[in-house]
DNA sequence: TAATAAATGCGTTTAATTTTCATTATCTTC
DNA sequence: GAAGATAATGAAAATTAAACGCATTTATTA
């Protein structure tokens, strides 16, 4: 009951839209998705669930620190899993595909920029938007 | 007529909407502003405008290059002249202060992990979030 | 200045997300 | 393990940012 015990530590009650929410992100190939990829995939496996429950959920996801939301160009916020171990993404804008990465370097500049303007840094977000093309540019948006 | 001119340029009619905005942009303190932020200093200035001018001429100047499109976590989006010299940000969490910086050495390290995941770069945005404690935090929200 | 082509404002519409509220499920305690 | 308290859910309505349709007005260009 891995899931389940997961639940418990954020005070949340255990209920199975949740249940099934994180286990979506688990179990899920890609790991970044919006409300909408998870209600769809959560009607195609037969649930009964109202979106509003998905909103509902994510948004208490993110405050329990169980899931990151990101605002890619798109609009639609997208979320996933929150590894704890930071990192950053680069996107296609071609097919939205989206791979992470963490360089040492630019984490390390950040910092001293924030520095150099009297601010102590608190987090921050980096996308590199880009084409893969000498990838498999066969994913679908 | 400096606003004139670069309207022209963009091939866009020249008209007192779209001539206003630009001042706005150009005069204001502030150099990141929302469509709403625009559409009540135009009312306050005693414009006749609706908002959906502004919308459209806002995406309008950004597809002419005038402007940069920003999507800050907020969720709306925000806007600033096009200074044509690339700049990323540093933002507070606490008044909402902007500040703008460019760090060769973060620049390089993206190309190069783009290259690493075997894409081309076409853009990308940093956000730096933090606390600016240090200074003048008197900005209001 | 007249003709034409584009821009405007208003109201409506859409898309994403949030809220309300009556019903239902979970947790806690006995 | 059932009862009561409390929180969660689903459905529908509300909100918010942004876009659109169209009749009217305005800028351009000849």
């Amino acid at each position: 009951m891995e899931e389940h015990d997961e639940l418990k530590k954020t005070g949340l009650k255990v209920t199975l839209p949740r249940l099934k929410v994180l286990n979506i992100f688990e179990s899920s190939k890609e790991k970044h998705l919006t409300a909408e990829d998870i209600y769809k995939e959560m009607l195609g496996s037969g649930e009964e669930v109202g979106l509003a429950t998905i909103y509902r959920v994510l948004t208490q996801f993110e405050q329990a620190g169980l899931l990151i939301r990101h605002h890619f160009e798109s609009g639609k916020a997208v979320f996933e899993l929150n590894e704890k171990s930071h990192h950053d993404h680069i996107v296609c804008l071609q097919c939205g595909h989206v791979e992470e990465f963490v360089n040492e370097g630019i984490e390390k500049l950040q910092t001293q920029v924030a520095n150099e303007h009297g601010f102590t840094i608190i987090e921050h977000s980096l996308y590199i938007y880009g084409d893969c093309t000498k990838k498999d540019c066969e994913y679908k948006k």
